[in-house]
Order: C-alpha cells, then sequence, then structure tokens
DNA sequence: GAGCACTGC
C-alpha cells in the first residue's frame, strides 16, 4: 500500500499528530478549511495509524457526487487496489467483504442504523462537512453521541470547515480539536453597497454595474457572481451579454441540465463570468475564480409549523455563508471578493446559518426516532435542539396521518411507514392507495414527487419545452401527467436501447438522469412494499377517483376552492395561487387538491388536480365539522331530518344535503326527540 | 403569470 501523502496539501505536514491524537481520544474533531485535503487523506492516516483494524473505515459526505469521486481518487492514491477502497450511495452498493475504506452519504449510514443500531461493521467512522449541518449530520451526530458510550473502541472523527468547531467538541464532552491551516490565497473584501442618492435601483442593476466595473478597471479573470434565483440569473444574462461582449457569461443552477452546467468546466477564449446560485456555494466548485460578486442574498427554504407551509423568501445570507462564498475566489491565486452591501450590514448579520433541523417538517424525523426507539426526541441528544413547538407539530402530523397513536406508539401503518423511504405524506398515501386497488399507479407517482422533476426547461427553450410537454397533457391532473410520461417512457422502453431512449427524452425536455432515479426509486419502493404483506399490486386499471382519494389522504391539507380564477381559497382561509407553471393553470375546476403548497412571491400550489368536495369528506372526514340546520319531521320516511353542512376547518365541504339527523351524533337524539314529539306527535302528523 | 440546495431503509 502507498501510503504517501501529496506535498501540496497542507494536511500531509499534520500526520502523525493526526495519528496521534487518534489513538488517544475516542472523538476528534478536525477543522480545516476546502483544499486542505482532509476528506482524501484521514481515512488514509486512519488506516496506517491501525493497520489490524477489524473493521471498516467509514467516511460520510453530504452529496453523493462527492462519495464517489472521492472514493475514486483516494482508491488511486493507494494505489489502485480494486477492492480495499469503495463507496455506498442510493441505489450503488459497490462495497464487497475487502472493502476497508467506505465512503458513503450521511443519508446510507443514518439508513444502516435500522439494521445495525450499534453499527458494529465500522472501527471508526468520519463524519466530513459537519460544519453543513444537514439534517442527515444533526441526526446523525446526535445518535453517535449515544453510540459511543455503548462502543468505547469506536473511534469518531468530525471534520468540518473552520466554522463553530467548538461546538462539536462540546457536544463530544470536549473531545480534542485539531485545526489544519488552510492553503489558501489572501481575499481582499470590497463592500460597495448601492448607492442610496439613486433611487430605484434594485440589486440587479448595481450587480451589473459592479460587474461591468470589474471588466473595466481591474486584471482580466474569471468572475463567479452570486445571485439568489434563477430569474435573476436569467435577468442579469440577458443584461451582460449586451453591455460586456468582450465576456462570456454562463448561467449555473441546479434546475440546469448537466451538459448546460458542464460548461463551466471548459475553457474560453474570452474571461468567464458565471452567474450562480447556491449551488457554486457547495455543491459545485468553479475552477480558476478570480473575482466574486456577492449579492449577500439566497433563498433559503423554511417549514412554519404554525401554517404548516414552506416558504422560500429571499433572506439575507449569513457571514459564514458571506465567508464561504468569499473563500471561492482564493483557490488559485489572490483573490477580490465585491459584497454589494455595506461592511455594516456584514457585522450585523446573523454568524451561522440556521441548521436544516431548524428550518424543516419534524415528522419524519420523529417517525424515525419512534421506530428505531430513539426515545423522546425532546431529550435526544441533538447539537441544537429544535423547538418543542416544532416537534409537537410533528407529532401531530404523523397522528393526523395515522403514523402514531395518541399515545404516541408506532400503528400498523406507521411502521410500514417508516419502512419507506420517502415522506410520511407520501407514504400515507401509498397505504390509501392499497384500500383503493390503485397501488399500482400511485407508486409511479409517490417515487416521482420523491424526487426533482424530470421535465426540464432550458434557457431560451422554456417554450419548446412547454410543447413537449404537453404531449403528456392530461385535463385535470397534473399526477396524471406525471403517470403519462412514465407510461409513455416505458412504451418507448420495450425493446430499444438506451440510446433511443436517451433521445426519447432530450426530445421531449426530459432529463435522462432523473427518469432513472424515477424508475430506481420506484423499484426500490415496490421492493419494500412486496415484503409489505398488506399491500398489494393489481393490474386493475386505476379509476381518477381512486388515485385522487389516495393522494387527498395524505395531501388534504392541500386543498382548496375557487374564489376567482386561478386563485383558490384553503381550509385555513387563505389565498392560493395555481403555480402558473402548471398545466392546471386557468383550466382546473372549482376544488383542487396539491402536491405542495409553497410560498415565495405569494403563496402558490404546484402539483394540482380537480377534485370533486366530496372526496375530501371520504379521505379526511376525523378531521370534518359537521352542523346541521332545518330539522324537521318528515311525514314519508317517518324521520327526522336535517339540512347537513360539512366543512374542513373553515371551507365547506358540502351544504344542505339531507340526513337522518339522531342518526349523524348521539348529541343530536334529544333534540329529535323534541322535533319529533312536537311536530310528529302533537301535530298529529304520524 | 413563474421554484434555493441536498439526501434515504
Amino acid at each position: 500500500m502507498d501510503f504517501s501523502y501529496p506535498q501540496d496539501l497542507s494536511i500531509s505536514s499534520y500526520v502523525n499528530e493526526i495519528g496521534d491524537l487518534i489513538k488517544g481520544n475516542q472523538v476528534v474533531i478536525i477543522a480545516g478549511e476546502t483544499g486542505s485535503g482532509k476528506t482524501t487523506q484521514i481515512p488514509k492516516i486512519c488506516l496506517q495509524t491501525f493497520p489490524e483494524l477489524h473493521g471498516i473505515i467509514g467516511c460520510t459526505q453530504p452529496r453523493r457526487i462527492a462519495a464517489t469521486s472521492v472514493s475514486a481518487r483516494v482508491k488511486e492514491e493507494l494505489g489502485g487496489l480494486q477492492s480495499l477502497v469503495s463507496y455506498k450511495i442510493r441505489f450503488q452498493d459497490k462495497t464487497s467483504d475487502d472493502t476497508r475504506i467506505k465512503f458513503m452519504t450521511d443519508g446510507v449510514l443514518l439508513a444502516e442504523t435500522r439494521n445495525d443500531p450499534l453499527l458494529r461493521k465500522y472501527s471508526i467512522i468520519i463524519i466530513d462537512e459537519a460544519h453543513e449541518r444537514s439534517l442527515n449530520i444533526d441526526f446523525l451526530l446526535g445518535y453517535l453521541h449515544t453510540l459511543i458510550a455503548k462502543r468505547n473502541k469506536l473511534k469518531l472523527i468530525i471534520t468540518s470547515a473552520t466554522i463553530d468547531t467548538g461546538a462539536f467538541s462540546k457536544h463530544f464532552q470536549n473531545a480534542p480539536i485539531l485545526t489544519v491551516s488552510g492553503r489558501t490565497y489572501p481575499v481582499d473584501h470590497r463592500y460597495s453597497p448601492p448607492d442610496d442618492s439613486v433611487e430605484e435601483l434594485n440589486y440587479l442593476e448595481h450587480c451589473v454595474d459592479v460587474i461591468a466595473e470589474i471588466c473595466d478597471h481591474q486584471p482580466p479573470g474569471d468572475i463567479l457572481v452570486f445571485l439568489p434565483t434563477e430569474r435573476d440569473i436569467i435577468n442579469c444574462s440577458e443584461i451582460l451579454q449586451g453591455r460586456l461582449p468582450n465576456h462570456i457569461t454562463l448561467k449555473l443552477f441546479g434546475r440546469l441540465q448537466q451538459s448546460d452546467q458542464q460548461r463551466i468546466f471548459k475553457h474560453y477564449q474570452k474571461p468567464k463570468i458565471v452567474l450562480a446560485t447556491n449551488v457554486a456555494e457547495t455543491s459545485l466548485t468553479v475552477p480558476g475564480i478570480r473575482y466574486v460578486v456577492d449579492t449577500g442574498l439566497a433563498r433559503i427554504s423554511t417549514y412554519n409549523p404554525r401554517s404548516r407551509t414552506t416558504i422560500l423568501p429571499v433572506t439575507r445570507i449569513s457571514q459564514a455563508s458571506c465567508n464561504q462564498r468569499s473563500g471561492r475566489c482564493g483557490r488559485v491565486g489572490p483573490g477580490i471578493c465585491f459584497r454589494l452591501f455595506s461592511e455594516e450590514d456584514f457585522l450585523s448579520r446573523p454568524e451561522y446559518t440556521i441548521p436544516e433541523i431548524h428550518r424543516v417538517n419534524l415528522a419524519e424525523v420523529i417517525l424515525q426516532m419512534v421506530a428505531l426507539k430513539l426515545g423522546d426526541p425532546f431529550d435526544f441528544p441533538f447539537l441544537t435542539p429544535p423547538k418543542p413547538a416544532a416537534i409537537r407539530d410533528g407529532y401531530r402530523m404523523l397522528q393526523e396521518l395515522g403514523a402514531i397513536s395518541k399515545t404516541k406508539d408506532l400503528t400498523k401503518y406507521g411502521k410500514m411507514m417508516s419502512r419507506l423511504p420517502i415522506d410520511p405524506i407520501i407514504s400515507r398515501i401509498i397505504i390509501e392507495a392499497d384500500k383503493n386497488n390503485c397501488v399500482r399507479d400511485i407508486a409511479i407517482i409517490a417515487s416521482v414527487l420523491a424526487i426533482q422533476d424530470p421535465r426540464v426547461r432550458p434557457a431560451e427553450k422554456e417554450s419548446l419545452a412547454d410543447e413537449a410537454h404537453k404531449t403528456f397533457a392530461h385535463p385535470q391532473s397534473d399526477f396524471l401527467v406525471l403517470l403519462n410520461i412514465w407510461n409513455s417512457f416505458h412504451y418507448m422502453a420495450k425493446g430499444f436501447s438506451w440510446s433511443r431512449l436517451k433521445r426519447f427524452c432530450a426530445r421531449n425536455f426530459l432529463s435522462f438522469q432523473r427518469m432513472r432515479e424515477w424508475i430506481d426509486l420506484h423499484e426500490q419502493l415496490t421492493r419494500i412494499l412486496n415484503r409489505e404483506k398488506q399491500i398489494h399490486f393489481s393490474d386493475d386499471e386505476s379509476s381518477y377517483e381512486a388515485i385522487h382519494q389516495s393522494l387527498l389522504s395524505g395531501f388534504f391539507r392541500q386543498c382548496a376552492r375557487r374564489k376567482k380564477g386561478s386563485v383558490y381559497q384553503d381550509s385555513v382561509n387563505r389565498e392560493i395561487m395555481i403555480f402558473p407553471g402548471s398545466q392546471q393553470f386557468t383550466r382546473s375546476g372549482d376544488w383542487i387538491v396539491a402536491g405542495s403548497f409553497i410560498e415565495t412571491s405569494r403563496l402558490f400550489a404546484h402539483t394540482v388536480a380537480t377534485i370533486e368536495p366530496e372526496w375530501i369528506e371520504q379521505c379526511a372526514n376525523q378531521f370534518c365539522s359537521y352542523s346541521w340546520s332545518n330539522i324537521r319531521w318528515e311525514k314519508k320516511s317517518g324521520r327526522v331530518v336535517a339540512d347537513e353542512t360539512v366543512s374542513l376547518h373553515g371551507l365547506i365541504i358540502l351544504a344542505g344535503r339531507t340526513v337522518n339527523f339522531p342518526q349523524r351524533n348521539k348529541k343530536n337524539i334529544p333534540e329529535a326527540r323534541t322535533v319529533f314529539i312536537q311536530k310528529a306527535l302533537l301535530e298529529g302528523r304520524v
């Protein structure tokens, strides 16, 4: 084995120090900036320090692409031994019995705790990029906190950027922190807030001005610009192309097709200006950047437990995030970061980004905790515990979905739901589909709702893409548009080659990669569902009603009644607008159900279908309230009847249905008796 | 009349 350490990596001068520290401590925190080599070299140091190790060295990464690429890199550095270093990500397990260093996503390690709660196969666990504080990382850190007490020989290494490392150390009984100096170049920060005297100057115009100034007055070099939204990127790009013909402008955001994303890695005759969202902050490294222009803004999603909606507002990012962005221009040489705000503004910002666990719906995390018997979430050793109100909301949601009982115990449904690697709302829908005999179609729809939309809309080709997507149109339901895409793809797939399918995707503006992801997830779900003896697949044609009633069992909070045009009213009296990208925009019926409500410039309903209001009552009757009026004696049937009104919170679903009054509620019996005596007996109408 | 970024039994 080749245990040499690349001389150009700063970590290489800490090899012995790190080895000794791991030997002497159960938990070690290692801080170092990107480029220090910690991700690739620490696993090697572990292997060299503990040659007699029985278990695996497990290294987690926040993203799949990092897990696979780092695995390849370390394998090569260790002499390319086939099985020594390997990786496991969702749908792809490349590890074998010989694997000693295993790279994986943090989600994979979390998932493994289900079958192996003590994680016995690991001797050393390395949690990389812990500063990103994703939901998975925070859940893992809490879990590992308990685990190290049970397995005192397990070594735990937490690596992070030099951000708030004290918090990690404190969480693990003051574990030692080793800081590896980064090998980055100095970055000069220049604050250029917009000129107050110029009215109505928005940040985009100001941003364009600063970019133009760099191009005119600074030595030539590539520029990376951070903008909060896709729309800003498209607008900015249009302005720049007219104004700076001597530069090449490139767009970069997550929804972009991969081939378009790859353009940032190519070399051009002219200097390039990359206009990017937050993808460029952590997920993708744009090479050779000399200047960063930072608007200091990003869209950050936040779940509000009280209103139970996700808002996606443009927000001022934290100081840590600003610094991460500026660091992107100090990798190849000294750089300059232009911040489009003042230094006072910078200093007034929160120091760190709010961890994801404080910004999400906790239903899924709590369901896992109940299923894995991890004890009370209120007492779980989270690095920063979520607010009690958020935990209570998660419990309430699980109760509403029937996953847990009032005593917070797992129900039969909950047991099944906890085994499905998707949101509890979606797994609840699958269970309902079994009752409605439409699991086959719902499993297809459920899997696509859990991944990114396979439809793509490349810039400048939006209308072409929209036209192509109309091939899959359905007059009433966006959910069935997705089902149509699946069916067309599989019709094509019969007997055709991959290359032909790729062309089908290109022609129809579908992402081939996401189609495969869809197929993989669908396969995984059906495999788990087949193991559950209670779920039955049927080849029968499923009706529109069956499919949408199943969807309502999970999405009943997201149904609404038309107010005017595309504007609807939901059950808590809010105005919802159908997202203009929906094929149901301008054509949906009076009642709709939506796959999600997201608040951006206003509250939008995404993935919409027309429904009958009666279906809401059938799927969510325990949340409906009933009232009666016009209580009367009906001679013909010999009953006391009334007009019934059914509502879901503030939304009247049904009014004026004649019902047998005393039968609807025990409480109605005395009043029915009075009416009977007065109207029927006294007036002699019996 | 228009959506940040990731991940899994």
